[in-house]
DNA sequence: GTTTTTTTTGCAAACGTTTGCATTATTGTT
DNA sequence: AACAATAATGCAAACGTTTGCAAAAAAAAC
């Protein structure tokens, strides 16, 4: 291949004698060409390996088949794109899409000054969005919501957006993140997250829904403020056995990422895990299970959660209104946490 | 936005009283447009939201601005795709293109069945492919090379093929590696990893190397053939313990990944890193310092060899013949090695 | 053997840009 | 003031598909 001037649907329909309107249906499989010549054309087009230009088709069809992933990375753009957690979603949703029939075109947030909607929509680059991560802000979002463009986020399905979100429940992870803790003993149980974040704020509202439950008293100073990063948690719980001693005995981990970063601070002052401080983390990245000991966590199940968030994206394709979707998540019990 | 009829850039010509051609070339911030009409323009497009239609302008000119990344995935799909590793090169790449203004499509070995340069290239889906990953066998990257599709592959650099590879000195790599042991005082040195995967070979020469400077005779019992996950590794390791007890001292992975694999068979039978075994791993990924012991290893610059593998690529798109680079290495010493 | 119905194919007009060339407006030269 | 040279704009033809509609071919009905 390769040559010259490359074979165009004009030039194989004249290698076959019919016209181009003839070639161009058969080789989308349409019924109304007579199923033997729909099968010669096919195989002249392989022996010839024609491929049909896609950018003149969806100029055509005003239908590209692309959908535009969005890593929505706020602020510390280095570590947070080094989260295996997100990379492992974006790694779903490619198969998702690709098995529906569309490519994924993949962002980060170096287009942030961008408008979303008009850059990849009206451009016609991509038919639909996915924004992995709500972030902080949320308003950027809520821009391209309202322009209307075919959009789905993960983030926390809890809240009331203006645009479909799907997403793990958050608060019941953090409530039985907790609920474990209490359970295998623990008293005074450190929240380690960033309560400004959406899905984090979530998991600290069943954090502290489980604590009331079993009526323990909730302490400012059991809540570390940090963020979303291995290694800020790991200076935060650092600076914290500096300043107060060991001040817990338990930590509910707003991801897997911040308690492998705990559990590093806790492991070099010989604290013993789980027995001196039980961890649960957040996420189940497949890290979880190879660290010493293997990491307590709530798993959620980014596999299906890439097929929901396609089907509602197709959905809005086809005129339809996406709802938000709450994924169920599951307590997966390791030794980083005592046994029951 | 998103009215019943999109603006067009004929719409716009009318709107602002000249021709289309002006407009267009006042988008494309062409000299030939006076400088105040065409700041005049350009601000006209942004007030109306207006952008250009992506699938037009490819048509027109032949050029996507758009690079396909493949993630060439052997067998074990669902392990390999959460390897830390492969997920850091894709967002560094993805950063490297945006940053020379082409978009990111990323495929994985789903598309195996297809004819990866017709698929892309001729039509016009993507200007150029880079392949992560040589995997164990390089025909169908070499049929694409042969088609003369713009193609980039990190691998191995040193082997060679007829399409340009971008890749880290394994080989120096593996004796790096296989010498920080010696020096650390390990005698019976054992190989995790796969010979017949093309870097990783490379890794196992530099070994074999290193022992025979070093006249450590080299002895076949110390190489554990072993598939590229962590899992694998951890019941292979298991295996020859409970075959052989522990008859070695010294382990070097093939990734980090591996050895991590490796870690933790170890840590269950008590046994101690580094005093009993010292361990050295491949690519330094973000986890890598967070272990306990934290990982010695071989640090792969993925953020330069992204840069470099887009350079070589775009290259190819002017015409000129890309030609294979090979990146310095860097072992980082932790605790999983003694000190020296 | 017509006529009607159904199946199969072809014609030609889009889709929204870009760009070589022709044209017009502007400036400079004598 | 007339002409030449230069700068700025517009015309119209692509780029390679898809698809509504018309036409032709085949099959069915009478």
């Amino acid at each position: 291949m390769a040559n010259e001037n490359k074979l165009t649907l004009a030039g194989l329909a004249k290698l076959a004698g019919v016209s181009t309107s003839t070639v161009s249906r058969a080789l989308n499989d349409n019924p109304l060409i007579k199923k033997e010549t729909r099968e010669k054309l096919q195989a002249l087009a392989s022996e010839n390996n024609f491929s049909l230009n896609r950018a003149a088709s969806r100029l055509r069809t005003q239908k590209t088949n692309v959908v535009a992933v969005i890593l929505n990375l706020t602020d510390n753009t280095d570590q947070s794109i080094s989260d295996p957690f997100l990379l492992k979603v974006v790694g779903d949703l490619n198969q998702a899409l690709n098995q529906r029939g569309y490519e994924l075109l993949l962002s980060n947030s170096f287009m942030a000054t961008q408008d979303w909607a008009n850059y990849f929509i009206s451009s016609s680059r991509a038919d639909g969005i996915i924004v992995i991560g709500q972030g902080k802000s949320t308003e950027k979002i809520e821009k391209v919501a309202e322009s209307n463009a075919p959009l789905v986020v993960w983030g926390d399905p809890k809240g009331h957006a203006n645009y479909a979100v799907v997403g793990s429940n958050n608060e019941l992870g953090g409530y039985q993140a907790t609920e474990h803790l209490i359970n295998t003993g623990c008293k005074r149980i450190l929240f380690l997250g960033d309560p400004e974040h959406a899905e984090m704020s979530e998991r600290y509202k069943g954090y502290g829904r489980a604590l009331k439950e079993y009526d323990i008293n909730i302490s400012d100073e059991l809540t570390l403020a940090c963020d979303i990063t291995s290694k800020v948690a790991y200076e935060k719980i650092g600076d914290l056995i500096l300043d107060k001693g060991l001040s817990f005995d338990g930590i509910v981990a707003s991801s897997d990422m911040v308690a492998l970063g705990a559990l590093k601070a806790l492991k070099e002052r010989y604290i013993s895990i789980p027995n001196d401080v039980g961890i649960v983390g957040f996420d189940d990245i497949a890290m979880a299970e190879l660290f010493h000991p293997s990491l307590t966590t709530i798993k959620q199940n980014t596999k299906s959660a890439a097929k929901i968030m396609v089907k509602q994206l197709l959905a809005q394709f086809n005129g339809e209104k996406a709802k938000s979707v709450v994924m169920d998540i599951e307590l997966i019990a390791r030794n980083s946490t005592r046994s029951i």
